[in-house]
DNA sequence: CATAACATCTGTAGTAACTACAGGATCAAG
DNA sequence: CTTGATCCTGTAGTTACTACAGATGTTATG
């Protein structure tokens, strides 16, 4: 059993956080030491590495919880996990097309952007009716 | 003069968003009827319209601000702006660049997810150590 | 053994950029 | 004159943490 100095260590995930996400019951309360502070076993650690991963994947915190879950379940199957992930594929690619269309916008923007120029062709865009 | 429901329409901005813009001293103070009510003037809107476009384009809101004060400055050349938008492409491109591999990423995870599979893989692999 | 530096505890407040009320006043239309 | 829309102020909620403040406990060094 290690404190939670050494668990943030090991899992990646910052202290505040740890005492955020048990605040929040996403992870179980650990256990306590005489003197008060958190003990963790290896499956408590095992769990916060779980959530960095989806966290890291870009899973929302309720979605990394649900996962979480899943994981936990051994009656589950693939369904719901692939359920979930395909969702936030989709969010992934809609994201990158809406990103790659604002860069074309910004580039455009600035196309015409010179040193020494007194009137601002992209500051003359933004301004338009 | 209009009154902020209608500026609200004529810029595409929320009104509790103008009233915030206004708390946060982005757009100055508008006009008051007798009544105590805003009143907004063809600036007005266009300042709350730049806003708008500035951040439906990505900038944050302190480089929305930004902009709507070289936008109103004439002595203000281009070097500014063109600074700030190239950053700002650069963010965006990195962006696309994490998201595209977080794609990668999940596409792969999920790769042998099929119905029926009780030993799900996506788990499996933010499973492991 | 004393002291300093570090780790942990609880609880609260701050971040970005809004958004959503609550509770009240005012206005326009029928 | 009443109904419904609009407006006002002020406060609290959203996401997922992060940063304290102030107290207590532990470990390392002289």
């Amino acid at each position: 059993m290690i404190a939670i100095g050494e668990a943030s260590r090991q899992s990646g995930v910052g202290i505040e956080t740890i005492r955020f996400y048990e605040r929040e019951g996403i992870v179980p309360k650990p256990e306590r030491a005489q003197n008060n502070r958190r003990l963790y076993s290896d499956d408590d650690v095992g769990r916060l590495r779980f959530l960095k991963k989806c966290r890291d994947l870009g899973f929302s915190l309720p979605e990394a919880r649900m996962l979480l879950n899943l994981s936990e379940n051994q009656l589950a199957d693939c369904q719901s996990v692939k359920e979930l992930a395909d969702s936030h594929i989709l969010n992934v690619q809609r994201k990158i097309r809406e990103l790659r269309k604002l860069e074309d916008a910004l580039v455009e923007l600035t196309a015409n952007c010179a040193r020494g120029n007194v009137a601002c062709p992209m500051l003359g865009q933004l301004q338009l009716g």
